[in-house]
DNA sequence: TGAAAATTCTATAGTCCAATAGGTAGACTG
DNA sequence: CAGTCTACCTATTGGACTATAGAATTTTCA
């Protein structure tokens, strides 16, 4: 049941200092061909092992996608939360969700990708327990959306649901693309943060507070 | 080299009758499983025939996979040149665009979520050829975007690249929760170009068209 | 109705792949 | 330097899955 294999219960801690890079294999091939289409000679390959040595690592090839998704989200959660609670504007607020929600493409890419498009095919059982966690990320900027429209920061007519998926959405996407368009991150949130407040409009006065 | 495999090459027109269904039940189950995910056998199973029985209608799964992509994808390119080129303020057209890009979620929902998904699995030669579809769908909105700010519709500050993969990216992601959200395909379209256009803030004089 | 065409079937070959079993070389430790 | 532990290795099993061959059944239509 462990996502680690245990064959021997030792005193020793420091079991297993390849881990990380194995599982850094793991999430390069499995952004790259998908979970299904990967296979355990694919990421052996990576590392220059044998296939069968990855079971070393890890008990089976579902678990080695659940340290990746788990990778992949970790430290998403307490940052939204922490930056939800935080005093000031939603509009500040969200912004700063936004970034947090973007940053970890810098140096986590292809494991937020594979979060994103391989954690369907999680086993029943943690599919559901990151389904909560997800569902629970929508309903921080969810929640910080509604705030804006009850404090009177954005329209009164915003429907919050779909801004928040609207939002989600297309921070998302960015794992598809940032890589190949080569665009900074801290400009992406940049750009999609005024986006979603601002909008494409020209408009008479221009709220402004960038630098 | 065709994708339909053609054993006899004879007179009579109506030949696969059911290839239609054929194709909705490999989509579906494509859309449920991913690519390599899903077997041959899990399509027979919707169908209710043998494993075998579908190498009638298709040469290999593959070019099944193909066939559920050029179902998704169809018509889109065409209903959005046209559109583009349409007489009207760029404001207005953007907002078809997204309203005909959202559309067939409608009626061809598990197509359009394979081809987003899963056209990175297909054969060199039609993935190719499908990113060549792609980039250009992508350089309509683009162009359309990049006339609005030449025109002053909308700002001269905004990042035209950065705004067109925003919008393809929410709307995009609209396949995938627009079932489970039960959210009309109108109301997203609607909602959505308002929020790229106006944003989500509150302001002075709300700029209005509805009925 | 009967022949031809269309569609589905049975059976199976052949490949790929995850996972197990058990062994070994070298590093560390007392 | 003997024992133990880490980190691999070789060899293989067993299952799952795509695809082919050819027979059987159903449908079409002259």
């Amino acid at each position: 049941m462990n996502v680690l294999a245990m064959p021997s219960t030792r005193r020793n801690a420091s079991q297993r200092r390849r881990a990380p890079q194995i599982i850094d294999a793991a999430a390069r091939v499995f952004a790259e061909r998908g979970f299904h289409g990967a296979t355990t000679q694919d990421i052996a390959d990576v590392l220059g092992i044998r296939q069968a040595s990855l079971y070393y690592y890890f008990s089976s090839k579902e678990a080695a996608l659940e340290l990746v998704c788990l990778r992949g989200v970790e430290g998403f959660f307490e940052a939204a939360k922490t930056i939800a609670a935080r005093p000031g504007s939603a509009r500040k607020r969200l912004i700063s969700l936004i970034e947090s929600h973007l940053s970890p493409l810098v140096d986590r890419a292809d494991f937020v990708k594979v979060f994103l498009n391989e954690r369907q095919h999680l086993p029943r059982e943690s599919r559901r327990r990151i389904g909560r966690w997800s569902r629970g990320l929508e309903r921080i900027f969810e929640d910080v959306i509604k705030e804006g429209v009850a404090k009177g920061e954005f329209r009164a007519d915003l429907d919050v649901r779909l801004a928040t998926l609207a939002i989600l959405g297309m921070c998302n996407a960015a794992s598809s693309w940032q890589r190949k368009e080569n665009i900074d991150v801290r400009d992406i949130a940049e750009e999609f943060a005024r986006l979603v407040t601002d909008g494409m409009g020209k408009r008479p006065t221009a709220r402004r507070k960038r630098r």
